[in-house]
Order: structure tokens, then C-alpha cells, then sequence
DNA sequence: GCCAACGTTGGC
DNA sequence: GCCAACGTTGGC
């Protein structure tokens, strides 16, 4: 099992519309960056990942899953990229902010730290528990 | 709205 | 295959 981290601006896809798909959840499709597609290869059916909103909010707000496994994104015309599927399994309760994450020391090392501009992310486990706690799941 | 960081592109 | 130029991202 392993843990993710998707980024997104909450102007052009948001948690309410990802929340809105349902259990046939969406294709995360419009990646064009090589570390995020390769961290995209790597998920199975069944791991879970943070849903994060950026621009104005910069929080985590809700929990996705895997439901289908790397494929071809068909918006890409040159055929490089690719895409897995996620359905929204349930809302952070208490918002996770960036800033409360760079006040933590335990997440110095997170790479949404240290690499803002990527926008599909591994998480740690220890990352992942204590962000958990954070948010009041 | 600015700017730093960094990924990508294209010329050589 | 290197590297400069350029474009984009995202935090502040």
C-alpha cells in the first residue's frame, strides 16, 4: 500500500466536482510533467491519495483511491503521458493547510515542501498518519 | 502581481 | 548530449 498526493487548482477541478463522479471517480488526466507521471505508473488499484487544493487555499481536503491503474491520457496528443483513475472516498474533516504542515518539523522533508511545483506526490507513511490526525480523521 | 525554482525545448 | 533560453507553476 502506498500513498499520494494529487494537486489541484480548485478553478479548473475541484473536490466538490471529484466528489461529484461518484464511485466511477475521474481520470486525472492533463499531467505533463515526467517525476509526475512516473509517481502515477507506480500506484495500484486500492492506494489511497491526499486531494489538495492550491492557489487560494493550499489545503488538503479530501481522501481519494486508485480505482484503475496507469493508462494512456487521451488529451495527450503526443502520446507521453498518462493517467490513473480516482474516486473521492471521503472529506478531511479539518482541512490540512500548507501552512500548518510547514510549521511542523516532522514534515521538513514532505515533498510538498520541498518540490511545491509537483503536481503528483509520494507520501510516507508517517506523512500520511500524521496529516490524518491533523485533519480529525 | 512578482519572482524564484525548475522542467522542457531546441540549437549546436 | 549539452546548455541556454524560455515558459510555467505556485507561494508569498
Amino acid at each position: 500500500m502506498a500513498y499520494w498526493l494529487f494537486k489541484t487548482e480548485a478553478d479548473a477541478f475541484s473536490w466538490d466536482q471529484q466528489k461529484q463522479r461518484g464511485a466511477k471517480g475521474e481520470p486525472w488526466s492533463g499531467v505533463r510533467n515526467f517525476q509526475a507521471a512516473k509517481n502515477m505508473k507506480a500506484m495500484k488499484k486500492g492506494d489511497f491519495g491526499f486531494f489538495y487544493h492550491t492557489g487560494d487555499e493550499r489545503q488538503i481536503v479530501g481522501i481519494v483511491e486508485v480505482i484503475g491503474e496507469y493508462r494512456k491520457d487521451p488529451t495527450d496528443e503526443t502520446g507521453r503521458f498518462g493517467l490513473v483513475d480516482v474516486k473521492a472516498v471521503k472529506d478531511v474533516p479539518k482541512p490540512v493547510t500548507l501552512a500548518a504542515i510547514k510549521a511542523d518539523p516532522a514534515f521538513a522533508d514532505m515533498v510538498l515542501v520541498k518540490y511545491s511545483r509537483l503536481s503528483v506526490q509520494p507520501v510516507t507513511d508517517a506523512e500520511w498518519k500524521r496529516i490524518c490526525k491533523m485533519g480529525g480523521l
